[in-house]
DNA sequence: CTGAAAGCGCTTACAG
DNA sequence: CTGAAAGCGCTTACAG
């Protein structure tokens, strides 16, 4: 491991010298700086960045990533956005993959995390409970949310609440009455926030609708293929069956789509489905869904991330990004059996709001 | 930030005292350690892991992951199995996204990485260059492959060239004699070393059964769902039409499916269809495929990765594991049009080998 | 069981 | 333009 001292040596000057001349300050000649540059390259010179944080005041030029699943489509496009813009500025990304386990949220929020380890952070489709804001504001941590709104940090989402509207009006305006809703209802382990809102969305679309929701047509669907699935099929079981269902992630419809095809019903002919994301195989199902801007919200974060870093900026801890969101109409939805459709059908229509 | 100087006044003893009651060493008294815990939770202290590494020889106790995709689910799913076992044994994870970027992949393996930032990689589906192997051996880098196998480190695979012969020889059992070939032909950016084998596997078992490769048989499909869709309707209007398509992912095979079904086939009758990996996606398209333990090549490489910084064990390089493959049948694969299948269909053999 | 001191590999005023 | 020296926050023999 060659040192600072051993180019100082080397090359016959201060490691002072050195250090200025490899991170190309000012008040160096040329020559000397060429050969220093010269001695590192020859002598394989690499920067302990221990050392380097250490004297320099403690920067890690790390941003920790927290998420709940990475194997899922939505977190892992979100880390991608997120990592592409912070690799660009020269941070350093600690993946932390929370996989629905409580004791290793204690660890990491709680614990591993405040230790300097990292400049910042990112937290992904978890809502922080307020103990854990208390944690890492009082460590002075920058940190912003993905997914969940937390007042003290800055935060990108989507309207999770017109996200549910707008597929409900969507199928109200089918002529749909009786829609099922498949989704998380208990979040007991990791707090939501998502979930929460999408059901909140569900229930107020159809009151304002003059229905009165039914707590029989609310399923668990755990936001898994699996869960879809299962849900899929008890849903199909109810009787009256629903005629529609609004399903809070894609992967869930698609789950449902399965179990509707297993049990011989024809879609939307049968039962409209529609989903959430616009999900890379959304389009492979033909699936009406809810788009939203996945890789961007990891890449808006992340800018904030950096905003939030950097001293210049006085850091406006309030700033709440909503990105704008559009129902993707396919061929999963139909009008309802014997009812009258109220309106058009529309063809990929925005109804997202921009901020 | 406190730090062990301010335990130190507050408890009344030195420095080195309190460094040792903090990480439990023995030589010290249960009075003195209680007291300096105490003072320790109740300033809020956290030790600065910079100080920390520079003072005990540099380790960092953190491991670069990197990947070529975090958005494919086979990517996503390793990273996941390895973050799990890295995190449980207390190293961090280091995330790199190299998203096909050469320009990328340079900084990351040819500089950033021989910054002594990890103890150790895990390099996911890239086939490292002689000259990356060559640097990073230089630094004497602890390095585990995931998918590619270079003889001086550890790697962890399934055999490539045995899956493509599985999903041909189901295909010829049925009666295939025209089978075309849907993968990555021309990895000129990123050298990955499964393209590679998967088409070596498909030509050698069609040789094998008296059958010369046609070139017009062998599609780009990039690996994606958008490439495999592509690749599908550039198969299908090739005339002769194929009757069998295998695809070196279940990503593209999704993709062929919906060309299928997009131009009005009917699989398997008029096509036969066998993908790579048994996607979590796959069962929904009943797609039949050679399915690969994805989840275990993440730990089992992991589990490299610790032994290999593990000081107790001598290293031993050449330690290349094999993981077990199996075909599984579904229903997108049957006899071939007209012809006579030359075996029984199985179902979910077990054809792969265990090391 | 405890402390004084050196050292890890850099950066940063301060002089010159 | 350059160097001597202090300091970043810990750990680690070495004495006692």
């Amino acid at each position: 491991m060659t040192s600072i001292h051993d180019l100082a040596r080397e090359t016959g000057v201060s490691t002072a010298t050195v250090s200025r001349a490899l991170r190309g300050l000012p008040r160096v000649s040329e020559d000397t700086r060429r050969r220093v540059m010269e001695a590192a390259v020859r002598l394989g010179y690499v920067p302990s960045p221990h050392a380097v944080g250490l004297a320099s005041g403690g920067q890690t030029r790390t941003v920790a990533i927290v998420v709940l699943f990475v194997t899922r489509w939505f977190f892992a496009t979100v880390i991608s956005g997120a990592e592409q813009v912070l690799r660009e500025r020269g941070y350093d990304v600690l993946l932390y993959n929370l996989d629905d386990d409580e004791e290793a949220r204690r660890r990491v929020l709680g614990t591993h995390l405040l230790t300097k380890r990292v400049d910042a952070m990112l937290i992904v489709g978890l809502g922080p409970t307020p103990q854990e804001v208390h944690w890492l504001s009082n460590q002075g941590m920058p940190v912003v949310t993905v997914g969940a709104r937390v007042a003290q940090w800055p935060s990108v989402r989507v309207d999770d609440e017109l996200v549910a509207r707008t597929a409900v009006e969507h199928l109200l305006e089918l002529g749909h009455r009786r829609i099922a809703y498949v989704g998380m209802l208990n979040d007991a382990s990791l707090s939501l926030a998502t979930p929460r809102a999408r059901v909140r969305g569900y229930r107020d679309t159809l009151r304002d609708a003059g229905i009165e929701p039914d707590p029989d047509l609310e399923l668990e669907g755990g936001f898994t293929l699996e869960g879809g699935t299962a849900a899929g099929h008890r849903l199909l079981a109810l009787s009256p069956r629903p005629t529609a269902v609004f399903c809070a992630s894609d992967e869930m419809a698609f789950g449902v789509l399965r179990a509707a095809r297993r049990e011989g019903l024809r879609v939307p002919e049968d039962l409209s489905v529609v989903g959430v994301d616009d999900h890379e195989m959304a389009a492979l199902f033909d699936l009406t869904t809810v788009r939203q801007p996945v890789l961007d919200q990891g890449r808006v974060a992340a800018q904030h991330v950096l905003r939030l870093m950097d001293p210049q900026q006085d850091a406006d801890a309030a700033d709440h990004v909503e990105l704008a969101t559009e129902l993707v109409v396919r061929s999963t939805t139909g009008p309802a059996p014997g009812g009258a459709a109220q309106g058009p059908r529309r063809e990929g229509a925005k109804v997202g709001v921009a901020r």
